[in-house]
DNA sequence: GCTAGCATGTAAACGGTTACATGATTAG
DNA sequence: CTAATCATGTAACCGTTTACATGCTAGC
């Protein structure tokens, strides 16, 4: 997910991991910024994996700024990676929610199928808050903060379903 | 997050290990179950730190049943982490659901407290797609699925919002 | 002169996933 | 009889957090 934003990030344009992370922060929003202990040993493994590079541009004294770009490979695996995604980053909300802010990367129709995948995980029973196999209906849930959150999991799951659809049906005309 | 899961759950009942994995599943719905290689070492945790006994249902053969309870401990260490969360589980939405899914625990003066918390924390600027001090206009997004992001999170939000606002003057009341 | 923000990195500890290993019980 | 589900656990691997360590630059 982190390795996704980054190679996502890169494609827009080369910059210094300090820029990246503070773009990752502000695209996940909320929560607080990635630490610099994630950040750069995930940078490191994709240099060892021939998707990002990086430049060094040496300054009087200290550590020179590095400059991160992606490779030739790592722009077709980031298309790869946003056409076909795994099963969680469809399934986790969160991760489904870093690929789309990437998923304009990709030709329309790949786009379309994506958005897709996640309309047809929403709309699946297994989905959200069923119970036997019946919808759980809110009224039958005695706590007020379970039934809190089976409302609020719901008004979330139908407003993303109805802009998946707008969408899709956008992208097909 | 997984602990006070594991706390909440075994408050209401004492179960089995494998019980506990189907009923956090279902809480967190959509994702799909916790591994047993996170639940059995955090049930192992648990216990060394004393907030969870065990007790072994022997059988004619194969591992014995083991029935997991809380202790006293267990019982106050789950009130106080209801009654105080940390930082992340008022700012992290799905900690924070976590929490939720116990919060009726508390007395009612400390779920209206902790409520507020999170809604102080979903009213800050700071919390959701802010750029330069103002909220970014959704029309000003060019990127289809950037807006889209932006669109859904604040929709989410202002439900939320509604629902903890109507839910603190209940308590109130 | 100092503080906040810019900038790069390492190491230990922690917790989760995946894979492995085993066996009982229940329903078709 | 056999597949699915119930049931418990370990070990290797992986990525994140937290803490540590360093130094430049701009504004007050």
């Amino acid at each position: 997910m982190l390795s996704l934003a980054i190679l996502g990030f890169l494609a827009e344009e080369s910059m210094h991991a300090y820029e990246l992370r503070r773009r990752i922060s502000d695209l996940m929003g909320h929560s607080r910024p990635i630490s610099d202990g994630a950040l750069h040993p995930a940078l490191t493994r994709l240099r060892a994996s021939g998707l990002v590079e990086r430049v060094g541009q040496t300054r009087g004294s200290g550590p020179p700024r590095q400059v991160m770009s992606l490779t030739d490979a790592g722009r077709t695996e980031l298309l790869r990676r946003l056409a076909e995604p795994e099963e969680t980053e469809i399934t986790n909300g969160s991760s489904f929610f870093t690929l789309l802010a990437f998923l304009g990367r990709l030709p329309e129709g790949d786009q379309a199928r994506v958005l897709r995948r996640r309309l047809d995980f929403l709309e699946a029973p297994a989905s959200f808050f069923y119970r036997d196999g019946e919808p759980q209906r809110a009224e039958d849930v005695e706590d007020r903060y379970r039934r809190g959150m089976l409302l609020l999991a719901r008004a979330s799951s139908r407003a993303e379903r109805a802009w998946l659809r707008e969408t899709i049906a956008e992208l097909e005309s």
